[in-house]
DNA sequence: CGTTTTCTGATGTCCGAACCTCAGAATGAA
DNA sequence: TTCATTCTGAGGTTCGGACATCAGAAAACG
């Protein structure tokens, strides 16, 4: 609260470096029309006092806002709600910092939809996160907006062959692995059948946990055989289906992993086997359904990227960006969480 | 980047409330001198035009400064290293927000010199993050602390009933249970002896964790048997010796759980006894080392809390707390972070 | 009714940096 | 030495809110 502590201010890089604010100024704003000796002094002036420009001043100063435009999937699982309401946090706390978010929703199984809403963003927004698809025609949508200009970032999926500026999400791949580790040790030496359930190839974060998954199951449980993958579309009742059917059909199924959405279904059909406390279930994302199911046992363990994270992270990505400010690339970093019954939030 | 996107400005609220910049301003920052009526008005107008204020303006206006001191253990262990280095990086980013850190470190384990660092801290800060020791001492000082007007939050060690603002770490009850179950699924049934190191139970945190542990153990696992808690003091020759000693006395070992630091010791005594294959290890803390033990095997599990999370957050909630700002509770939740070998960062 | 008290408006300064203009100084080339 | 071409300094304005002061208006009071 103090105010007698003073901060160093440009007059005082100035002062120290013996040339006015004015000069101070444009060496550090990268403005022509200093010599190269002058310009020296300041910058040794500005590491001699440890000079940081104070970011509130700046931003007043510049007087920019930023439009942001967060594009997300229309078809509404519960993970994409959740996201959708931390993205709704996110724009809250960006309307005290010059910035605006807008939502968009669309259909992302659609290349086309998708690549042309994208498009129609050219020049009404600083900045886009979308949740991509990736497709040629999305990936050549991205490199549109940003040779436009607008910073792009990709949000939960990636389009790694675009231009975008940056991934915001987890390594999926990654996450398949984990989820294999996991079925790996909680099956404890039995030996038997593995259920695996996608939403859909098409999905790159879908095949990239797939991927992941059945190359540990594959290379160090062998006593564990990954049935061929069912896809979901994401559904409460086909995951039910395809889990009931992979219970009848499969006698020795010893796990499940459920690489997309639908839970839900997958649960159901477990207790109405009866067969929550030896199947071993993963899945991902931590709903209020999947905290349950871990509470009860019928889940095993829960593979997480938290929303809210995610959210917060892209707009400070695009933010920063925009705004020319640093970034803390650390902080950054999405986790892969685990979560299982102890340690929910 | 735009210009022409205006924002909504206090001016803009005192227009549509039909009243004066200065009205708008005494209602907004609470000084007297309104007819309620004439409050109202203006507070309907904040909603109706969905008014926010501008952070960087309020920031440069008040023009304070904070000064914070982060109290840390002098001992050195590898998390606690870890930490100081964070509380650096975020002294770093607190610079450009008028905010200074000082990071003073005591010898945490002597509640005196702590509890009499912690009263010498009166008056020359606005805040305080401590690592702090439960102890009647200790919680007395933050007490004094907080009497005089300052705000205190402890950092990964909690005092919970003392009058800090906030604790900033995990539920370490909860990260012993996890320890917990994860040696109960990974042991697969197999029947034998679980070894317990703790640093010192004299930490709060170490007491949590061994107490969560036990509890998981002895009501869900009943063909695990856990010996008597062994002390290491967080040191690597003596985890090391302990782990050897279990080894040796112990022939039905099945899984080791370090509640401290020292894991470098435990994996030497492994390796030396050539049990990395079949004894489950898990420990606290993603470093160098244990990450390195992960990928080889000798760890089977890391419970991580992410140092730079917990000084960030600490730093975010004593900056709002003193300048008077909002507070997003939900990113300033610690999580209990497990990383096997697959899903390290 | 006048008078006191309580409100309200008008106006200003300040915070620190970004960005601008213009005059004058220093420098280089001819 | 002169003239053109860089540099540099001095000064101002702006951003939006915090905080202060003072005059005048409205309300409350006797």
């Amino acid at each position: 609260m103090s105010r007698g502590v003073s901060r160093i201010t440009l007059q005082d890089v100035a002062r120290e470096a013996g040339v006015s604010l004015a000069t101070a100024d444009r060496v550090l704003n990268g403005r022509a029309g200093v010599r190269g000796a002058t310009a020296d002094r300041v910058r040794d002036a500005v590491a001699r006092l440890g000079y940081r420009p104070n970011l509130a001043a700046a931003r007043l100063a510049r007087g920019e806002t930023y439009r942001f435009c967060f594009v997300l999937p229309a078809g509404a699982n519960v993970f994409m709600r959740m996201l959708a309401e931390q993205v709704a946090n996110t724009a809250n706390w960006l309307a005290t910092n010059n910035a605006y978010i807008d939502t968009l929703r669309v259909d992302v199984f659609a290349p086309e939809t998708l690549a042309s809403a994208l498009e129609g963003l050219i020049g009404r927004y600083d900045g886009v996160a979308v949740v991509a698809l990736d497709h040629p025609r999305v990936r050549a949508a991205i490199d549109d907006l940003t040779a436009s200009g607008i910073a792009v970032v990709t949000l939960v999926s990636d389009v790694p062959s675009s231009h975008r500026l940056h991934y915001v999400g987890i390594d999926n791949i990654a996450a398949g692995r984990t989820a294999g580790t996991l079925i790996g040790r909680f099956t404890a030496g039995r030996r038997g059948a593995v259920g695996l359930i996608v939403g859909t190839p098409a999905l790159r974060d879908h095949a990239e946990r797939q991927f992941g998954f059945t190359q540990v199951l594959a290379g160090e449980y062998p006593a564990l055989k990954v049935l061929a993958a069912q896809e979901s579309l994401d559904e409460d009742e086909r995951t039910e289906a395809i889990a009931s059917r992979l219970l009848r059909e499969a006698p020795d199924l010893v796990a499940l992993y459920n690489v997309g959405a639908g839970n839900r279904g997958i649960a159901a059909a477990i207790s109405a086997a009866n067969r929550a406390s030896d199947l071993i279930f993963i899945g991902h994302d931590l709903t209020e359904d999947t905290s349950r199911f871990l509470l009860r046992g019928v889940m095993d363990a829960v593979i997480n990227q938290d929303a809210g994270h995610q959210s917060r992270s892209a707009a400070r990505v695009l933010l920063s960006h925009c705004a020319g400010e640093p970034l803390l690339s650390e902080q950054e970093r999405i986790r892969i969480d685990i979560f299982l019954r102890d340690n929910l939030p």
